[in-house]
DNA sequence: TTGGAATATTAAACAGTGTTTAACTACATT
DNA sequence: AATGTAGTTAAACACTGTTTAATATTCCAA
């Protein structure tokens, strides 16, 4: 059946139109100034057809912040290759902020803003499985680290889960601007000396 | 001129009303969700009125954050019993985490929601004074431990920084819900878990 | 006590928002 | 050519923050 077919491929490709231009106008001008109307102009249909294509705005954005985790698990491929695990912790850290302070407006979708969250938690299938990944890749290491005598008495998830928040209260508290306002001097290059810090304490632990 | 006086005094309760009227509508149900119209509903004026008294909706919410504040100041006020600087920043460590636990949403408004530190940034007279506080106090606080001998090799600004985004990261994940859909198991106790973590790292260093 | 100035308050409008509905158009199949 | 279906739209609904001009109310001096 090669209308219906076609006709599948269109369908798809206007989700994808949308999805674009949702990106583009998201990334310039924030997720609350990109209205349905916007995104409609932009793609030259009317704002109804949306409603076709996602259940509501937080669909589109939680479809968005997947893109997002593409792009932060395909920068983390090349850890594969640091073989010590205190150096891939260290290396992934890095990452991870270097990620956040290139693409903050990403970042902020997927670890700070409530719009796709809310939407994983209203349809309960897998549960945020993109982060989860993510988080997953972290635990492995930590016990990476245990295995090679690092971290005694600690417990893996837990430490993970505190480790995971030391970088991400750093490039949040940047991305939320509560550095502007609190070491207005340094305020750009605090995240990278914060993280330098915890390397300081990962040598000794 | 007494006229004056209780002229002041009204403006200054009906201010105190818009306030108070907001507060319990946020609390209830979030930012986005409490309109200029619901609070002029709650205080049985009209919608205009409010911009009388604020310039727009960030500075109601600025106000508002400046409450939570007082808050978190009031409950540091404890750590200056605490004499041993190690034992104080763990403490402060625990009071950061239970005021955020048991006030979520005024925590997001502090830390987290862009309106109020919006407001900062737009009227640059005395940049968030009130979280300048506290952060300073975190610094002090490091400044003794680094005089006990603690983190050698550190710098201390950085250093409080990093020590802030641990317990800022690891509430700002629960607030925004990413523990729900990433340990939904323990959710509610892995932030506390994760601070003992923390204080694990801190009794070797 | 009254007139006028100043202040407080409001209704109405503006330009926008997300979302739903019913109507309409275009097209593949019979 | 007629029919059924899928794609698309215009219009409406109930909101939003904010500004404006008009209206009440209050105060003070004559």
């Amino acid at each position: 059946m090669g209308i219906a077919d076609r006709k599948e491929r269109d369908k798809e490709e206007l989700k994808e139109r949308i999805l674009v231009a949702a990106k583009s106008l998201f990334l310039e001008r924030g997720i609350e100034k990109t209205s349905i109307r916007n995104i409609a102009d932009q793609i030259e249909y009317s704002p109804g057809i949306i409603y076709h294509y996602f259940k509501d705005k937080n669909e589109i954005f939680h479809a968005l912040h997947q893109v997002g985790f593409q792009q932060l698990i395909e920068k983390m491929q090349v850890l594969g290759s640091v073989r010590n695990p205190m150096e891939r912790l260290k290396a992934m850290g890095s990452i991870y902020v270097n990620f956040a302070t290139e693409n903050p407006d990403m970042y902020d979708l997927m670890f700070i803003k409530e719009a796709p969250i809310e939407h994983v938690c209203s349809t309960d299938d897998d549960c945020w499985k993109e982060g989860g990944g993510t988080f997953n890749f972290l635990r492995l290491t930590i016990n990476d680290c245990i295995s090679a005598g690092h971290f005694q008495g600690h417990e893996a998830e837990a430490l993970s889960f505190m480790i995971w928040s030391i970088v991400h209260g750093m490039v949040s508290l940047h991305i939320r601007k509560r550095c502007d306002v609190i070491l207005p001097n340094r305020k750009d290059k605090i995240v990278t000396e914060g993280l330098e810090e915890f390397f300081k304490i990962l040598d000794r632990i």
